[in-house]
DNA sequence: TACCGATATGTTCTAACAAACATATCGACG
DNA sequence: CGTCGATATGTTTGTTAGAACATATCGGTA
């Protein structure tokens, strides 16, 4: 393992874990470049230092969390996540400089967005059954 | 058919058809109220007057756009498609009051949240490959 | 009243996706 | 130098979303 660190800050953890009623996914062309599940990854494997770690907290499989960071860091310039492998603890992974910078921005998204149209969302589920 | 309507405007058209790099979906609990497959059926039922040349339009089944109009038939205090069966040719569906209200209101939604982090979104991608 | 085109719905098939299982590999530490 | 826990992959299985096919139904109109 890596490294031990806390969540970003408070707020990010505390958005993390109510129920979204908003959800936003950013695309590269076709492809999702960062959406929730991903951010919430990031997020688990900062807090955990471990990418199987990470996949457990989440109930993810350890094979979908780590295809999820591969494709990741093939996707950025440079690579979201650090992984080390064996060691006294077998290995360990954690985010890069740019992986913290591109959460903290999604998050940072997120709130700006769910900001923007709190009022529509409002008057939307007014609209709603039961 | 019941009638044959414009789409709302020219911009919610112009949006429709170029690339989305933001998506959102608005959540009722666990399920998708509103999100941009919806909204693009509504639009195709607003302009063909029909569910079934809306599914053509959009390269998608019959079978799977009037599932998604009877979802949202049921999840809103009122129906979002009105719907005729019949007729010289065969039976129409269009939007109801409440249909073009909601779908008015999420590309306004749309809209503002792209606005709110097009800068963000415009930073994201500069760190992405290619 | 027979026809037509669209709604309305059931059934079956298929491809995409995720879970589950199985290993090989690595390297600090005891 | 053998053990341990996590990374890194391959393979198989299971689930599920959607496509594809099939049909029954409706009601203006010719």
């Amino acid at each position: 393992m890596v490294k031990r660190a806390q969540s970003l800050d408070a707020e990010d953890a505390k958005h993390a874990q109510d129920l979204r009623e908003v959800k936003l996914r950013v695309y590269a062309g076709d492809v999702i470049a960062m959406g929730p599940g991903k951010a919430d990854l990031l997020d688990a494997i900062n807090v955990t230092g471990s990418i199987s770690a990470a996949g457990r907290a989440l109930g993810m499989s350890y094979r979908r969390c780590w295809e999820l960071v591969s494709i990741m860091n093939a996707q950025f310039v440079e690579p979201l996540v650090l992984s080390a492998k064996g060691g006294s603890n077998g290995g360990g992974a954690e985010l890069s400089p740019l992986g913290t910078d591109v959460l903290k921005r999604y998050r940072a998204m997120e709130r700006r967005a769910k900001k923007a149209i709190a009022p529509d969302v409002e008057r939307m589920r007014s609209l709603l059954k039961s």
